[in-house]
DNA sequence: CCTCCTTTGACTATTACTGACCTTAGTTCA
DNA sequence: TGAACTAAGGTCAGTAATAGTCAAAGGAGG
């Protein structure tokens, strides 16, 4: 657990997170020094790593004067907003789907790391043992597993 | 008796002990070196003997910087005790049966009554989404929010 | 023998990282 | 004013580094 993705990921959210505005400027060029490596490592982080689907919105300009922001979504009220996440869950769910949902929900402070972890062994554990509808299955777990959590908090 | 795969399991359960945060991380490539074995052995074991039902969480990340975590979670009885319930009635679960387990739970102050009327109503909704394998995703369902609110409280 | 657990290895899937090449935007100067 | 230059950032495909899957072979106990 400790690539150059990850420290990269690491920091950028250390600075969101020190961040009045919920949003950072930084310059690839910048950065990719700092960390000594290619220019489009950062772009690898940000596509890999800062997502919409994660709560996060990036933006950019080339050119002289050009910068790379990184914004987290607003959230004003978790319970709703977790809601608004889950309707959109579908009856399907791809694993990386599933695990970018939970990642948005747990770096927006709706659920816990340990909850994370533990909803996904539980889906893990339930999607291996059968054999088809494996997507299905999961879309019914995350959600109800989600929604449980977040009826048992309010 | 003592097979190589025990060995494995020892060591882990080692790692973990000594482990203040309940949780290690290693290389599969590099376990298996230790050990002069397929890497594959390390799956063996861990699909084996490191499952949710004995209380441990594996998540792994493939490619560069790819890891094995194993994490511990707290068994009590209670989880015991739940899990052997469910497991003894398997894969499939009809309507009444499950009232049957929910309201033993109850009975046996397990989870409250508001958790056996909040995972009912889960259910029910997510059980008249599909139309094929009702009883089987209503024993997936169960099961996985009995643990999860049984892990939670611990 | 028969069965169950273990062990192996060939093949597959995923993730990280790099570098060559492309695009966009601002600046300068004939 | 517009061509050339400078200063960003973007894309994509290739390589390397990991881990996962599955079925077949091996072995120990009944």
């Amino acid at each position: 657990m400790s690539s150059l993705a990850d420290h990269i990921e690491a920091y950028i959210k250390k600075m969101l997170r020190s961040s009045k505005t919920n949003s950072v400027e930084l310059s690839r060029a910048q950065m990719a020094d700092d960390f000594s490596c290619v220019p489009s490592q950062i772009n690898y982080v940000l596509s890999t790593r800062f997502t919409l689907e994660r709560g996060y919105i990036v933006e950019s300009r080339r050119g002289g004067g050009g910068y790379i922001r990184v914004g987290r979504v607003e959230v004003t009220d978790c319970t709703s907003h977790a809601v608004r996440l889950l309707q959109s869950v579908g009856s399907e769910l791809t694993e990386k789907q599933m695990d970018n949902i939970l990642v948005h929900l747990k770096d927006h402070q709706v659920i816990s790391l340990q909850e994370l972890r533990l909803i996904r062994g539980i889906v893990q554990q339930e999607v291996s043992k059968i054999g088809q509808g494996k997507h299905v299955l999961r879309a019914s777990l995350v959600r109800s597993l989600l929604f449980f959590i977040i009826e048992s908090k309010s």
